[in-house]
DNA sequence: TGAGAGATATATCTTTTAGATATAAAAAAG
DNA sequence: CTTTTTTATATCTAAAAGATATATCTCTCA
């Protein structure tokens, strides 16, 4: 058996809030999860397809509000069961890949200024992620105000701004560590 | 086009250190990478079987070492420029999920009381994970002393340290906010 | 000595995931 | 009224995770 399938939870988990359809819950995942989750359609649709058939969700009937031939799901008693089953299992380990420490590690081949040139975009990659996350933050006080969901959701956010500020914080130790290799040669 | 195979340039990259064979490479990416890289037998061998069909990778010959039966290796010329240029290749940007931070944001349907065990498995799990890099730079100091590689090494280390506390600090955030939300109901 | 336990080693398989791409209807712009 | 952009669904390929099967070698201890 392989790894257990997150992406049907994870759109459970927005269908239990309202019934959305597939190009919904792409966008809601981006709004919401999309700093530490991400849901492509072609996860999605096959997913609904198989929810369906397993009477986990249904389709809504009647038109949907002059869009685009849009096909909204709904959630079922089942569903929500399998929903709240999955939200109470412990996570499995949390497994990453870092493609610019991979790159760092290996950097000895091709020399400290290519190390640096990973870090400099690295450090791009999260001031813009941590900028965004700002964004979220004010944004859920704004708008959100009395949900019950209010505070978990903020714990999310702090999670990403408390990782990306580390992840700041080591590019600038890289940086004056790969400066030194690079203005010094091999004694740094 | 799908992304873009980097199993295959980590491979090179060991085998650029010294001949090895596909149990040594899933070892070695264990020790020095597992921090943020996994690699998979169900990569590794696959993968061998096509660097050498295209000439990156040859076959050492001559018996190996008493060991059972196992083929080393060696990195070819052609290899080495397709892994110098990977590592000079700028990164993708860096995807990753984290499943408790999705239970954490789904966590209202069951209460914070599960919110806070899903809290403390995450502390049990990056607690360990520091001690972990605590050994792991103990050890490049000790036995890694004037290799050129080193400070590059140190580097990954010390991001894994500065994530992994981050992540601790979020538990004791995390653990207060929920905390008050289970003591007192709704107004926290 | 030899039987079995445990470590070493290779290989393969399935499911999940990322993300590129194809297509078409509706809305907006000119 | 035509063109462009956005919305929306759907499918396809390649890559990753990790479970599993199998065989060999090494070590222990009866």
């Amino acid at each position: 058996m392989a790894r257990s399938n997150h992406s049907r939870f994870v759109i459970l988990g927005f269908l239990a809030d309202q019934p959305r359809s597939g190009y919904d819950i792409r966008k809601v995942v981006e709004a919401s999860l999309g700093n530490f989750w991400n849901e492509s359609f072609g996860q999605i649709y096959p997913a609904l397809k198989d929810l369906e058939a397993e009477g986990l969700v249904r389709k809504a009937e009647g038109p949907q509000a002059g869009r685009a031939q849009r096909q909204a799901y709904v959630i079922t008693g089942p569903g929500r069961e399998a929903l709240e089953k999955w939200v109470r299992t412990p996570a499995g380990p949390h497994a990453y890949r870092v493609e610019t420490l991979v790159k760092v590690f290996f950097a000895p081949l091709v020399g400290p200024r290519e190390a640096r040139a990973h870090v400099a975009r690295f450090r791009a990659e999260h001031g813009a992620l941590l900028e965004k996350y700002r964004t979220i933050g004010a944004h859920l006080d704004q708008d959100c105000t009395g949900q019950p969901g209010l505070p978990y959701w903020k714990l999310t956010v702090a999670c990403g701004l408390a990782v990306g500020n580390a992840y700041l914080e080591w590019c600038d130790e890289a940086e004056a560590v790969l400066a030194r290799l690079e203005a010094g040669g091999t004694h740094a």
